[in-house]
DNA sequence: CACATCAATCGGTATTTTCGATTTATAAAA
DNA sequence: TTTTATAAATCGAAAATACCGATTGATGTG
């Protein structure tokens, strides 16, 4: 049984006329009745009773038809349901976020979800490497995070967003706060809390000192980043985050790092060789014309 | 899009293994392989992903599964209807009866509607003629009536149930009712209440006196027989009918009709090259039976 | 009765499905 | 890293089958 007999059997059924029924499916005449018979002979009932030239259903041709017509009917939607998938009709996204892009995603993720209520959104914090676990195990249509070492696998895809430059956030009440600028050589004299392994920034951080055979005093490691600012905010102790990780909103100076390689850039990883949603393309858009505003 | 391809499919997405799934559905993993990418190009969107030698469904895939999963489903339903209706766990007959035969159908359609409550039965009474035009237009599966020149067309079977003597019915009190036998030209004398235009039996008993160039004494001619019956049974008139069409418990004296041909062959009449329903079939068999008991 | 019509059938062609072998890519093991 | 095993894609050939045109047979119609 093929869904082109059911075609078949049903526009035949419509007309009771295999002429005609042939000529409006574009195939011949001898092809819907051979078609016909070899339905009836899998199904071991006659669909048709044909007195001379005369057509007509049997009963089980009427029962049966509903069921044809019904089969179509799936297979078809299906395919319409695939259609508005591609227009973004309906469908849902995941998104995987480290906490210091959250400022980033918010107003496209505000800008996506109104313009396509229809789309469902999830949107998963972690660190990166729960987020590139969550990518590889397909979980996430997509994440948004630092560039960094670890997540440099090749059946990645990498889309740059921005760069932004590694800062000592503290508070404005601060003595750090008046500053311009600071160096690496001079955080090392203040109390720093920072990210929990796990987390780009907290590696990038680690490699950084380490690079410059400096050791910092990391009075506090903690994987919660609001709880982390919430520390930061008390003026006990500082912290190095992309700048970009810090809202105004938040209350917070942010003073650039003196130094090479101390931007760090924004991007966009998703699995290569994955069907990339028309819904989520929309959201790559979104995202870059936010961030170019 | 066909029946095979999604059911190749549903295969492939239920083991996620294409090599694995080709081996269960008894070919080859080339096969499954082209009529996926095949099914994928109608659909215009991927339904697997494939990384590396891993397949996994997309979102796309996913959705569409449950589409195809219904689509099979409704034609494996309509297969397994038209099973049932070939072991008549289902299904509807239909059977047009004269009224000078519903002492006949009566016992056979009791059995039948004990021994099978799944199967819907519509009884048509109607004349002879109605009958023939509702087989003609398919609107009956059988018709239970005298055999008679209006029904002999080629297109039609006809299975002998009977014969049946013709008989003149009378009131037990009426004069006639002594009578052990009765000739036509003595039927004459008396006022007869017959079967309007369209009964077999009217045209029979038409023929009858025509051909023996007599002329009947018809008071009434009335299209609905157990209004006939109650006129007969006033003693005013009386009629002339199979003797099986008059059931003991109608209170009514029967006289035999003396001469050649005076009996009436009753008959299941049905087309010819429509497909016979075992439901109808069996039905046949408990007619035959319970005649014979 | 001749004629038109319609479904079934037949033989041949075109298309499609299928297979086996090979290639390519990747994961796992050494 | 290199090797090995495994899985899907691809290619060319084959088998299967859907399809067509022509014909036949049967039937309804003028």
């Amino acid at each position: 049984m093929e869904l082109r007999q059911l075609k078949y059997f049903l526009k035949a059924k419509e007309l009771l006329n295999f002429t005609e029924a042939a000529e409006q499916l574009n195939i011949s005449q001898s092809t819907l009745s051979q078609q016909i018979k070899q339905l009836e002979d899998e199904l071991d009932i006659p669909l048709f009773n044909r007195i001379g030239k005369r057509v007509n259903l049997t009963e089980a041709g009427a029962l049966f038809a509903d069921f044809a017509f019904q089969s179509i009917n799936k297979a078809q939607d299906g395919l319409l349901m695939l259609r508005d998938l591609h227009n973004f009709q309906t469908g849902k996204i995941t998104i995987g976020v480290t906490y210091g892009l959250r400022y980033v995603l918010t107003p496209a993720l505000i800008r996506f979800a109104t313009q396509y209520p229809q789309i469902k959104i999830k949107i998963v914090f972690g660190t990166s490497e729960e987020l590139i676990d969550k990518l590889n195990h397909l979980e996430l249509d997509f994440a948004l995070s630092f560039f960094g070492d670890i997540a440099v696998e090749k059946h990645f895809d990498y889309q740059n967003l921005f760069c932004s430059p590694m800062t000592v956030v503290t508070a404005p009440n601060s003595a750090l706060a008046q500053k311009e600028m600071i160096t690496l050589e001079q955080i090392t004299q203040y109390p720093l809390v920072l990210p929990a392994k796990g987390y780009m920034t907290s590696k990038f951080v680690h490699d950084l000192f380490e690079r410059h055979a400096l050791s910092p005093n990391i009075a506090i490691e903690i994987n919660d980043i609001p709880t982390l600012l919430e520390l930061v905010k008390t003026g006990n102790w500082h912290t190095i985050l992309a700048k970009t990780s810090v809202s105004q909103k938040d209350g917070l100076a942010t003073i650039p790092l003196l130094g090479e390689n101390m931007d760090r850039t924004a991007m966009i990883i998703s699995m290569k060789e994955v069907y990339q949603k028309k819904a989520v393309k929309e959201f790559y858009r979104i995202l870059h014309e936010e961030i170019n505003l």
